[in-house]
DNA sequence: CCTCTGAATTAGGTATAGTGAAGATCATAG
DNA sequence: CTATGATCTTCACTATACCTAATTCAGAGG
């Protein structure tokens, strides 16, 4: 049995789509993939056959003990490899994703445990999250909501954003809205966009976008800090 | 025309087995890359197509313009990857090089640039070599010699080391020989091997071993410094 | 009941990247 | 002048990992 990119690779998007919410069938992994079905059929099998994956009569994907295992690797990995380029050599916050994207797999045992030695493993990575893939369960909990949810105006910052849009981030930047970011909310729009005031500028942003930021409310706004 | 990590350790070992001072053939690919003669000749026609290499009547292999671009590229890379990880994340000289040779294929351009920002292109790598992979040439400009080529007994310092052999990197480490380190020629013996001796230990060293390690003849023994 | 849709597969094809076995070429040592 | 060894190639094979085109299959709506 031999692992290879590709193969950690589907092992590492049937955890994340998991904890997206998303039913993990093979056509999930094809759109997240951005492989034909096909190829998802066959790359299956081969998971299927290493031990690394199950597939339900129903067509769930679920992975077992050893492809869980690499896929937590990999999630920690990339988290870690994340964190090092913001922290360590300053990289933009939506560029770090792609490039851990890559590097992900080319980390050892050993050097990752200098990741950690150096970084700690209690801050959040660059997108807000931390160090698991958090479910939408785990952030609930947390009390965060997606921007989109907001039904009242108040106070809010920008806690997490989906990391896997390179554009939208960028879009993101742009408009000076990235994590950790405060802001008010203003009102939603006939137009279905969402009105945001931050200091300076006020923002029209489209539910799209608004579906994949979460925010947590400011239970003060911060005026008194003078 | 697309890249591949293949290709890139074609490329990279062609460039370093010619600063090496090897005759680029062939076979001494197939050595250096641990693969069959059959695997390099196709491995050979797929560079030869895509314009990265020639390949002389003779059967000398040489780089062209584009494919010594993605060598020195990669040379770079591995070069300021080891150094990241001995200078900032304390990882031992002898583990770096196989890290790196896995990593450098993942690192951007984006990622190079502050690499460089951060480590500078000063100094050298934790096996004692500079950015640019030296050949044999530049080694004695500097007036370097292989440690099996000192015929009189004198005070010296171990400048560099053959990376690419991780069990002889360990061993030397073992004998607490590492980059750096000053040690005295003794004599050379019956059974071809070397004396050294080292604050604390002497030490005998075979000749294939002695014939990997760069030296640099010490003026003066540093007797004063107290 | 039949059709349309979405999901999954099968079939057939490509490129990469390796293997082992066997043969061709060629210089040189005996 | 032959024999040997090194070098290189061709051939046949394997596995991964993708593709397109066509097919199967199940469930929902008309």
């Amino acid at each position: 049995m031999k692992i290879t990119i590709s193969k950690e690779n589907y092992l590492k998007t049937i955890a994340e789509a998991e904890a997206e919410g998303e039913t993990v069938i093979s056509a999930t992994l094809a759109r997240w993939l951005q492989i034909t079905p096909p190829a998802v059929t066959a790359g299956l099998h081969r998971l299927n056959r290493d031990g690394l994956i199950r597939v339900g009569k129903d067509g769930r994907i679920s992975l077992t003990k050893p492809g869980s295992e690499i896929a937590d690797r990999l999630l920690l990995r990339h988290h870690l490899i994340e964190r090092m380029l913001t922290e360590m050599f300053g990289m933009e916050w939506y560029k770090v994703h792609d490039e851990a994207e890559r590097l992900e797999h080319a980390v050892s045992e050993d050097f990752e445990r200098r990741l950690i030695a150096v970084l700690g493993t209690g801050k959040t990575c660059p997108h807000g999250n931390s160090v698991r893939a958090d479910t939408q369960q785990d952030r609930r909990k947390r009390g965060w909501v997606l921007l989109d949810e907001v039904k009242a105006p108040g106070e809010f910052q920008l806690v997490s954003v989906y990391e896997r849009d390179r554009q939208m981030m960028e879009f993101l930047d742009h408009l000076h809205l990235c994590p950790g970011v405060c802001f008010a909310w203003v009102g939603r729009n006939y137009d279905e966009t969402i009105t945001l005031k931050m200091k300076g500028l006020t923002v029209q942003l489209g539910a799209s976008v608004a579906k994949r930021i979460w925010v947590t409310k400011k239970e003060k706004p911060p005026h008194k800090a003078l």
